[in-house]
RNA sequence: UCCCCGGUAGCUCAAUAGGUAGAGCGGUUGGCUGUUAACCAAUAGGUUGUAGGUUCGAGUCCUGCCCGGGGAGCCA
């Protein structure tokens, strides 16, 4: 008998199947008797009929508990009444293991509880279905860069030094000497984006900050395209179209998981290109009028970040940061020095900050003399240098958070549903 | 790191004013020929996070510790 898959079912209409799984909950109304069985791609009502109460099918279905794996076999039958239209009448049940005590009931329980059990957590529905959007939306980030040209180049995760901040690194020994976990890949990307012209990094990065937000990870995944001639401009665009082609996609392909999760599609259906643009200078007069504490010069807050989303249905890029509370490689403005060429967008319906770049210093000695300011180690960016000193460009790129990606495309509160084992502040386990 | 909240049955919660620790779900047993987190009946299940204190008496009040949740700062 031919293994299906449930998600494949449909094709398989009056046929004889095989399907191997687990048992994800199960029925009795006397003399008809379900199992729902899931096989990581769906689940399944199978049906068990009539009989009498020594049958060996009903014996087996007796002893069948939750989360027991089994092989069922049977003829695939269209019924109105079965959850997804279609049903297995049963022929066969081969146990292979009968679960005892499988820790989540169908009822509910508490997130701590379930954290506890992420490894198995990753089994019920709607984790399920969160987590076959992140699938979409890496494949998604995948193909939109390779489509383009871009290059894939995978940076290190072990690094001599820090990139950005300084305080909130993850330290290791490193045989004789001390190396520390990536925060991001970006320095390395502008190296290889001066070898390839357009490169990207996907990878996990590390920040020993002690948050304990819903927005936060400690061990989170970003993806960090880089383009060598490209300017603040360029970068916007990139992201825009990026974003578009990461909801299309999702529409498109995850729509049964948004259903699953209860996730309206009309906000998502409502982006459209060009994505509205506001300086900083601009932005925050808006943020006092609508009650905001923020002072000129002062970066955004969560409430900050919520009252811009509701600037518009789109994302919305704020721009021109001052160039103090911005990271000490970004390029400054040439008629405002004291702004920098950075760009955050801001996902709509208050998920915050999910991209953040713009274009990078170019000219070897404001960059040392900014190295000098930021008192960073002149010695560990040598080879940064060099990139400035050997045929320097102007060049701009800029980071996607994915799992704040996910949460935002299935509406979801915390983030930390957004990835299969979720590293938090009081969490590594398991 | 700071602020706020919590820890009672396997799970989710309840326990008036300090006075014998309860319910639903899950488990078990039985019933039911189309169930949709099925339903109905019965049944087992507890050192109230931990260490101390106050009291005739503490799940309840006080202190320390442990564990967790929400938020701030910072960020994707």
């Amino acid at each position: 008998m031919k293994w299906v898959y449930i998600e494949d079912i449909a094709a398989f209409n009056d046929q004889e199947v095989e399907v191997r799984g687990w048992v994800y909950n199960k029925r009795s109304s006397g003399k008809v008797r379900f199992i729902l069985v899931r096989d990581g791609t769906g689940i399944l009502q199978t049906t068990v009929f009539g009989g009498d109460e020594n049958h060996p099918l009903f014996k087996a279905f007796d002893e069948l508990t939750q989360e027991s794996s089994l092989i069922v076999r049977g003829r695939v039958r269209e019924d109105k009444r079965a959850p997804g239209g279609f049903e297995l009448s049963l022929q066969d049940i081969e146990i292979l293991q009968i679960a005892k005590d499988y820790p989540i009931t169908p009822k509910e329980h508490a997130t701590p509880f379930l954290m506890e059990h992420r490894h198995l957590w990753l089994r019920s529905r709607k984790q399920h279905a969160v987590l076959q959007v992140r699938v979409e939306v890496i494949k998604a980030i995948r193909n939109f860069f390779d489509d383009r040209g871009f290059r894939l180049m995978d940076t290190p995760i072990l690094t001599p030094s820090a990139c950005e901040g300084t305080t909130t690194l993850f330290e290791t020994k490193y045989f004789d000497q001390m190396a520390y976990l990536s925060q991001s890949g970006q320095l390395y990307n502008e190296a290889t984006a001066a070898a390839f012209g357009k490169v990207y990094c996907f990878g996990p990065a590390f920040r020993a900050e002690k948050s304990k937000t819903r927005r936060h990870l400690i061990e989170f995944w970003m993806v960090e395209p880089e383009v060598a001639f490209a300017t603040l401009e360029d970068t916007i665009e990139l992201g825009q179209d990026l974003l578009m082609f990461i909801i299309e996609r999702v529409l498109t392909h995850r729509r049964r998981d948004l259903e699953e999760l209860e996730r309206d599609p009309k906000p998502l259906e409502a982006i459209t290109k060009p994505f509205p643009r506001i300086t900083y200078d601009a932005v925050v007069p808006k943020l006092q009028d609508k009650g905001s504490a923020i002072r000129y010069g002062d970066d955004f807050g969560a409430p900050e970040e919520s009252l811009i989303s509701e600037l518009s249905t789109n994302p919305v890029c704020i721009t021109h940061f001052p160039a103090k509370i911005k990271a000490f490689y970004m390029q400054p403005d040439k008629d405002r020095p004291d702004l920098a060429l950075g760009v955050d967008f801001m996902a709509p319906e208050s998920y915050g900050e999910i991209i953040g770049g713009g274009q990078r210093i170019h000219d070897l000695d404001l960059l040392e003399k900014r190295i000098q300011e930021h008192h960073l180690p002149r010695e560990a960016y040598a080879w940064y240098l060099d990139l400035r000193k050997y045929g320097s460009v102007p060049h701009a790129g800029f980071g996607l958070g994915v799992e704040r990606t996910v949460s935002w495309m299935c509406g979801i509160k915390h983030i930390r549903e957004t990835i299969p084992f979720p590293r938090l502040l009081y969490r590594i386990y398991p």
